[in-house]
DNA sequence: ACAAATAAGTCAACATGGCTGACATAAAAT
DNA sequence: ATTTTATGTCAGCCATGTTGACTTATTTGT
């Protein structure tokens, strides 16, 4: 069931990305930096679990094309926090807004039982150290 | 949630797939082959969604090596249907066995109420045509 | 103050698993 | 007898993962 989920939980969103010239990897960058507006490049790494080498592929691209803009970090300039640019906000949201649609169809014709009972389900499976993203309103 | 939940249920079993030499896509066909023994290769191609060439090369090497042999069908001789061998089987309740502890782990932190949720949800994710593979005790 | 550690990036080469397009074979359907 | 269908194959391309080696800027620790 996971498996039928997931594909066709992504399936529109990559259709959209297509014609962006971009792929899933970059869907999974523009939404954390999304939801985690001024992360830094190892906390992107530590939840998508890829390299950097892998990552900077797919994130140079969305820098160079104006979806995201680095800042340095204010106590550790080391650090390049990401945000989205306007342009990738817009992007994000019509990524996101497809997906919206079809969460919110499967919770309404669930109910609200059975959501609760399919955010603690998943949560069981996330391994332990990044369940508490979604405990109170942490980062995602 | 979906995210994390796919990347950490799919971690373990991709570890034991590089042993073999092997990767998820053939996870995918050991799988959904042990699940509907005799299923044709169209069958299969219609469930993962990929073309056939792509199909094609992790079959393929599944076959040569042993762990998936191929029939011809009793009313329509084009089709090859496949099946697990012994070698096959043993494989996927290795890989199985461990999604099946992660899982059951879920479960059994969340009760049944939340399972049944989680299962509504999760179909109402799901494309219409491939619901019915869950409703009764339908092919997978 | 200096050495070591850390955050981030880069280059190069390789593997996996998607894709398209073209074509082949055997069997079934018309 | 012809066309359609189920399956397979070859060749080449692309996206996105990997390792390994190395650089630069900055922070941390002695």
């Amino acid at each position: 069931m996971l498996f039928f989920a997931y594909r066709d939980f992504t399936a529109k969103a990559d259709q959209t990305l297509a014609q962006f010239g971009f792929g899933r990897a970059h869907h999974r960058v523009i939404y954390f930096v999304g939801r985690n507006p001024g992360m830094t490049v190892s906390d992107l790494l530590g939840i998508l679990r890829i390299t950097k080498q892998s990552l900077s592929r797919v994130l140079g691209q969305l820098v160079r094309q104006g979806f995201i803009i680095q800042n340095p970090g204010s106590t550790d300039r080391r650090q390049r926090l990401l945000s989205l640019t306007d342009k990738g906000s817009e992007l994000e949201r019509k990524l996101t807004e497809e997906q919206r649609a079809l969460i919110a169809r499967a919770y309404r014709s669930a109910g609200a039982d059975a959501v609760e009972g399919f955010r603690k389900v998943l949560l069981g499976m996330i391994e332990e150290g990044d369940r508490r993203r979604f405990r109170p309103s942490q980062p995602r």
